[in-house]
DNA sequence: CGATATTTGTCCGTATGTATA
DNA sequence: GTATACATACGGACAAATATC
């Protein structure tokens, strides 16, 4: 199991700028955090609706909506229109290290990993895919757009670039067998390390959520990274874009 | 410069679930971006006010606002009460390594790096602190809220846990030197080194938006590290919160 | 399967408060 | 102090998704 990932309940110190009267929707989106942290709402347990809420609070549906709303991009809920709101439980830990394997990742989380290529074809390096990949700018790279599932559920997706026309079959081979690292052995690629990884927190486009199944609430992580084989040639450039809602990267430095 | 980490403009296919015709909010919003893109709104311009740009639309005021909610979570715009609505510019790269120090990562990044002690304090471990420590449940732990700041704005806040008593002394000299490498050197600690480091995104709480100094519509990155020293026993636990607005996290795995 | 009620999502309009210039 | 611009809150209406009968 993870370590929990709680909110960031902290009192570190007092907030260094102004003592503001909270607002009415910061008082009680807090009241109802408080409420599920002390097990009043269990985990998958339905909320009030929004018209019960506003009625028990006093205040009118927005407010209430304003408090879940933000309860829900802090991952405490999840919000489906015409059913209810509900408490959320958590996520998948996927490991981001030198020999990242999707795979591997998905079955040390105990899931059974799925790789979907959702769109392929060729296109022309830009200035900064040119670089990361050391190949002259405008040089041509095979692009497939994929997407990693695991029990049904999207973990990320995302698009990888590799140089051509050293992978021109990579295709074809990540299409039946739902794997990159078979595709790169079919390359002749035997075996290949992850140089650099960067990693950023963004809210996600409604395309995105959407392909993601998650609130657009709620927030995204952007991974870029570039993976090189023995030679220390780089031969992918990916930028995957994480389900925030249901996973954990786990970074591990030991070598 | 950093390699431009864009929204995530992806058409990476058409999205596999619902045709839904878009919203105005969308559609305004999508609008705005590429405008921004293209240059149209260029970093640091402010955009029309909320009331120009509902008349510019034909919608409602509050239409307007919900547009730039998103796009000021996505990070593209930064609101402020009273003054306007402007267009952002990037982010600092911090670096995530074996050997990540954090005075280190800000001379990379061109800045002067001050770390600021918010609070210390003795606490008693809980299980998850004690698991990351391997220690007792319910040990003595020194805790530590810490800020880190440059250039007047804050990049990271956090609290860092450590043994007791082996680093008893420590506070003071964090205090003095505004150091964690130089507290460490001063107990002993030639030389350590990052076992492991858990990334997730996260919304912020009101408090610690305002920690940050950033929007709470703007997600945060939620890092959970050890630190050993050279013989592998843990010497600190930190959770700290980047600012998404204004951090990016590098991870290199080469050794 | 279809009809209906429930629940959330979007949008409008208005009013008042608060921060900034 | 005044004007401007964003923040919060209210009330109402209808649409869209879901659940239920």
């Amino acid at each position: 199991m993870t370590t929990t990932i709680t909110s960031p309940s902290l009192d570190l110190a007092a907030p260094p700028t102004r003592p503001t009267r909270d607002s009415f929707w910061t008082r009680i989106a807090a009241e109802l955090a408080e409420a599920i942290a002390r097990g009043v709402y269990p985990p998958g347990e339905r909320l009030p609706s929004e018209h019960a809420l506003a009625e028990q609070y006093g205040v009118n549906r927005h407010t209430i909506r304003r408090s879940l709303a933000s309860l829900s991009s802090q991952g405490l809920l999840r919000v489906t229109q015409g059913s209810g709101t509900y408490v959320e439980d958590f996520a998948v830990e996927l490991t981001l290290a030198r020999r990242t394997r999707h795979q591997q990742s998905m079955a040390q989380a105990g899931l059974r990993g799925v790789l979907r290529v959702l769109d392929a074809g060729t296109v022309r390096a830009t200035a900064a895919q040119a670089r990361a990949l050391q190949l002259p700018a405008r040089s041509a790279l095979l692009r497939l757009a994929v997407l990693g599932e695991a029990e049904q559920a999207p973990l990320h997706v995302g698009e990888r670039f590799f140089p051509l026309p050293r992978f021109e079959r990579l295709e074809a081979v990540v299409r039946e067998t739902g794997s990159i690292t078979a595709a790169f052995t079919a390359h002749g690629v035997a075996d290949y390390t992850r140089r650099e990884s960067r990693v950023t927190a963004q809210m996600p486009e409604p395309a995105l959520a959407a392909q993601l199944r998650q609130p657009a609430t709620r927030p995204v992580m952007l991974v870029e990274s570039v993976n090189v084989d023995t030679e220390g040639v780089p031969i992918e450039f990916a930028r995957t874009w994480f389900a925030g809602d249901r996973v954990t990267l786990t970074v591990t430095h030991d070598e």
